[in-house]
DNA sequence: TTTCTCTGTCATACA
DNA sequence: GCTGTATGACAGAGA
């Protein structure tokens, strides 16, 4: 524990990407891990190579989640891994116990951290061997002592064996890490042309080791706070984590996050070191942002080196398959091998080929459906007639025509709209950037969609019902045209007319976001986004009418519910109106009883009763009456007659 | 065809 | 003034 906690302290990281892939039915997420040396490591270890910096980090791709490890997989000292591995909560108490700032989401998460944890002394200079072997290949450097790299090599041991290369291969590569990125052809130029650039950003951030040191200390304190933080954003949902992460935004700008393709870019700064090296962070990028964020790297410009070869140091091929038929979030590594393999059993071709023809095929769809004339026009007849838009033929068609000539604005995967802004993450749809979400990348929009991509939770909210999602959730068997037009036609029926509108209008947000998101969420989507007039009135009608169909829902349930209440309120006071007349029923026989009772003592004490003369006194004539002091007197009804006269005048005089 | 129920929407009031 | 909520009234869809 304390030797991971110094590694934090130190200024160590843990870089966490996450590429999505949507292929086809499935999706994938591409997990890779980058250990940031803290640069007091950093400095060891180049002293140990006894050269200039040629490593700055130690790449380790992992084994897929829900695993703990793979046969053949070593451990970053070269033992076998402990498939017995401490339980994952247990991990994940030890982690977030000791503050750091990385979350680990998942066993194997946990599993990096808790290996940097339990080693002895030299396991973090372990990992950073690791990294030394990876990057330093070229210069033929062996280090010893820990020179392994962690490695996962996938998530399935099987799938090693059976994969394109075999166990004793896998190692092969993992030993030797310069000749794998060497095999990649054109990308291992460009991909040592990266780690160069890293390296360079890591000998500028030597520079600054003692500024860091001064730092760490706060950095240590910050640390606390920092994990509670994205335990919160975990926790909240895409928008809140907006709202949380916003502010982040102000400090790291979007270069500063470690991207593949910004990551140089951050090395090269101090400043940018300081969220790099210094803080281990846990993200989710998505390969639509990839795209975006890093046109010119290497990463992204050669996919198929790159997710061809799953025992890639570099990148280690998913850790979680998912298909719109599977619940969300379920992790499917190592549960369905059949998926797994064939995922894995992908040629690079075939990768690629399912990408970009999904992609194609979706701005296609995008292109014929969303933005016909045709439709468009019925679609603001519609408006026109049912909210109130006063549109007519000429602004329909200017409306059309200005939307397609912004060539100079990205359609931020406006996929039509699909739920927790992983718009161009579900389909991995990347359209053309000519169309109507225009997008403002300076003006902090990439950051927060970034980080909404980053916080979020690898739950990929498919939902079941048609009309909540327009993303294709599969690909066209031979790309059939009359499937693809029924399910299309199927699909907008199934759609309301605030989705339809929506989708039309190329609005990239789903209904059920516009609804809910919160009102400062909303006012800053309209201002951020380059929305038109039109556009910007749909979106508030939507919100409008949405809120209130909800008020409708509740004010009916809640109708319905005081029926009911009523309903039950008078049956129990029918039932208690029973229940009452049963009880003065009762009450008055009781009474007469006791009426009867006392008719009888009456009797009986005036036929023991005597006069002067012995005789029996006649009770018609006579009534007996108790005084104050408690003796009862017999007197004559006259006077109690009389007496009763008086009281009462007596009473009404009052 | 009529009736009834459910649902969405609008208008309005209020906090 | 804006926003959200509540509610009556109306209209349309469907059984």
């Amino acid at each position: 524990m304390k030797h991971l906690k110094r590694w934090w302290s130190a200024g160590g990281g843990l870089l966490h990407l996450t590429v999505l892939l949507s292929l086809g039915v499935l999706r994938v997420d591409l997990d890779f891990y980058l250990l940031l040396p803290p640069p007091t490591l950093l400095r060891d270890q180049l002293l140990l190579l006894g050269g200039p910096a040629s490593s700055a980090y130690a790449l380790s791709p992992l084994p897929a989640s829900g695993g703990w490890g793979n046969a053949g997989q070593l451990h970053p000292k070269g033992r076998e891994l402990d498939l017995a591995a401490p339980p994952e909560g247990q991990l994940l108490r030890e982690v977030r116990a000791l503050g750091v700032p990385f979350i680990p989401r998942t066993r194997v998460d946990a599993w990096l951290v808790h290996s940097v944890a339990a080693g002895d002394a030299d396991e973090a200079h372990g990992l950073l061997g690791a990294a030394a072997a990876s990057s330093a290949g070229e210069a033929g450097a062996s280090v010893d002592g820990g020179g392994q790299a962690v490695q996962g090599g996938g998530g399935d041991p099987r799938e090693a064996r059976s994969g394109p290369l075999g166990a004793g291969e896998e190692e092969k590569v993992l030993a030797e890490p310069t000749a794998q990125v060497r095999d990649t052809g054109g990308c291992a130029s460009e991909k040592n042309e990266v780690l160069r650039e890293k390296h360079e950003g890591v000998d500028h951030s030597s520079q600054h080791e003692e500024n860091e040191e001064r730092a760490s200390a706060q950095k240590e304190n910050s640390f606390q706070q920092n994990n509670e933080d994205e335990n919160k954003i975990a926790e909240k949902p895409d928008w809140e984590a907006e709202k949380s992460t916003e502010s982040r935004n102000e400090g790291i700008s979007l270069g500063d996050i470690p991207l593949p393709g910004s990551i140089s870019d951050g090395m090269n700064s101090s400043a940018h070191h300081h969220v790099t090296f210094s803080q281990a962070i846990s993200q989710d990028v998505n390969l639509h942002d990839a795209i975006l964020l890093s046109p010119n790297n290497t990463f992204i410009r050669e996919p198929v080196a790159k997710t061809s070869q799953p025992q890639e140091p570099f990148l280690q091929f998913h850790s979680h398959t998912t298909n719109p038929g599977q619940t969300p979030g379920t992790n499917l590594t190592g549960y369905l091998p059949p998926v797994d393999n064939h995922m894995r059993n992908l040629t690079s071709q075939d990768l690629d080929l399912n990408i970009f023809d999904e992609i194609d095929l979706m701005s296609l769809l995008a292109t014929e459906n969303d933005l016909d004339q045709i439709d468009i026009s019925q679609l603001f007849d519609e408006l026109d007639s049912e909210s109130g838009f006063s549109l007519d033929s000429s602004h329909n068609s200017t409306s059309v025509t200005k939307y397609n000539s912004s060539p100079s604005v990205c359609d931020e995967g406006a996929t039509g709209y699909s739920s927790n802004y992983d718009l161009g993450a579900v389909g991995g749809y990347y359209q053309e950037p000519s169309k109507l979400c225009h997008v403002d990348h300076d003006s902090g929009f990439h950051g927060d969609l970034t980080f909404q991509h980053i916080f979020h939770n690898h739950t990929y909210h498919l939902k079941p019902s048609a009309p909540e999602s327009t993303s294709e959730p599969f690909s066209w068997p031979g790309n059939s045209q009359k499937i693809r037009s029924r399910y299309l036609e199927d699909a907008d029926r199934n759609l309301s007319r605030d989705e339809r509108h929506a989708k039309a209008l190329h609005v990239p947000f789903s209904v059920d976001e516009i609804v809910h998101m919160p009102v400062d969420s909303f006012n800053s989507m309209l201002s951020r986004y380059y929305l038109t007039d039109l556009q910007v009135s749909l979106l508030r009608d939507i919100r409008r009418r949405g809120k209130n169909k909800v008020a409708a829902q509740n004010c009916r349930k809640r109708k319905l519910d005081i029926i009911l209440n009523l309903e039950y309120d008078v049956c129990n006071l029918q039932a208690k109106k029973e229940t009452l007349k049963r009880e003065r029923a009762q009450c008055n026989k009781a009474i007469n009883i006791m009426k009867q009772k006392l008719h009888d003592l009456y009797r009986d004490v005036f036929s023991r009763l005597r006069d002067d003369q012995g005789r029996p006194v006649n009770p018609n004539l006579y009534a007996l009456q108790c005084s104050h002091d408690g003796s009862i007197l017999i007197i004559p009804k006259e006077l109690v007659a009389s007496g009763h006269k008086k009281e009462t005048q007596k009473g009404k005089r009052k």
